[in-house]
DNA sequence: GCTTGACTCTGTAGTGACTACAGATTGTTA
DNA sequence: TAACAATCTGTAGTCACTACAGAGTCAAGC
């Protein structure tokens, strides 16, 4: 099948699918006379196999760890569950910042239950206060609302 | 002040400071004689509200809007208050995004108890089928682990 | 006056995972 | 043969920084 297809059933965007062969995740297939990539089953899998970690916010990096397991199933899986265990970890400690920034959030929206003019607005008026929290700063790679500020 | 007492001041980095300044949240201060940028506490307060709203995670585009309403005291702070209604529900929509999230990856989990060899493995199995969930594409602009998959 | 070292300057490139083109080529249908 | 869709390569943009390189400036000590 052609790249057109192999988007189609993977619900990948072409450019994506280009862009994977680019950083490696996905082997460069034979070509058509005219120079079009032609699929085989195989990449289908190996697609959808990428996509299913991504939709399940793995970054590129982890899954090509995993990628590395399927090609050698002789391999012990102790690393495939260490790397899920932080996977979990890292978006547990994403949930308790969001967490913690939706109350702030929400504390600081009672600032201002109703419109006024910007001088009296208590909104903009505790935003110039310097922030005691620290800021969210992720340890880890999960990013939360345009990625928060990081050290 | 220089731009290092500044950075100090605020627990920004130098070249953050400098990135403000370009990006227009950030007046051009005045230069000494050797061309060191010279801050007044005006400027000092003002980065502080930035790294304030930063810290919330807010956008640098949200910013600039909050700037607008600070620089215009006689306006009505309506938009601001809508402004941060839709910003609370983003991060209240990526909060129950990772929840989900959450408890995919531990079922996953669960197809592994533990290691063997990566031909067995029930977590590489099971990420080889198709997702059937739809990836969790983040309508606002909250982004999850790693970003996460867009339209 | 000279040296050392800390600080600052501008400009450019890298991050992650795509996304969006431009401009050319190939394939399919009428 | 002409129109149009699909594909190709390559480059630049996204966001909010971060990390340099290479040059210039300044303060303190000798």
């Amino acid at each position: 099948m052609k790249i057109g297809e192999l988007a189609r059933v993977t619900g990948t965007p072409v450019e994506t699918i280009r862009y994977y062969e680019r950083e490696g995740l996905l082997a460069a297939p034979a070509r058509t006379e005219g120079n079009f990539r032609i699929y085989e089953d195989i990449h289908a899998e190996r697609l959808s196999f990428i996509r299913h970690c991504r939709s399940l916010d793995m970054a590129l990096d982890e899954i090509r760890i995993l990628l590395r397991f399927k090609d050698a199933p002789g391999e012990n899986c102790g690393d495939v569950n260490t790397l899920l265990d932080a996977h979990i970890g890292h978006v547990a400690a994403r949930i308790r910042e969001l967490r913690a920034l939706e109350r702030q959030l929400k504390s600081l929206r009672e600032q201002c239950p109703e419109a006024r003019d910007a001088a009296h607005c208590g909104i903009l008026h505790e935003l110039s206060q310097p922030s005691c929290q620290g800021a969210p700063v992720s340890g880890g790679h999960v990013h939360g609302a345009h990625g928060g500020i990081r050290k």
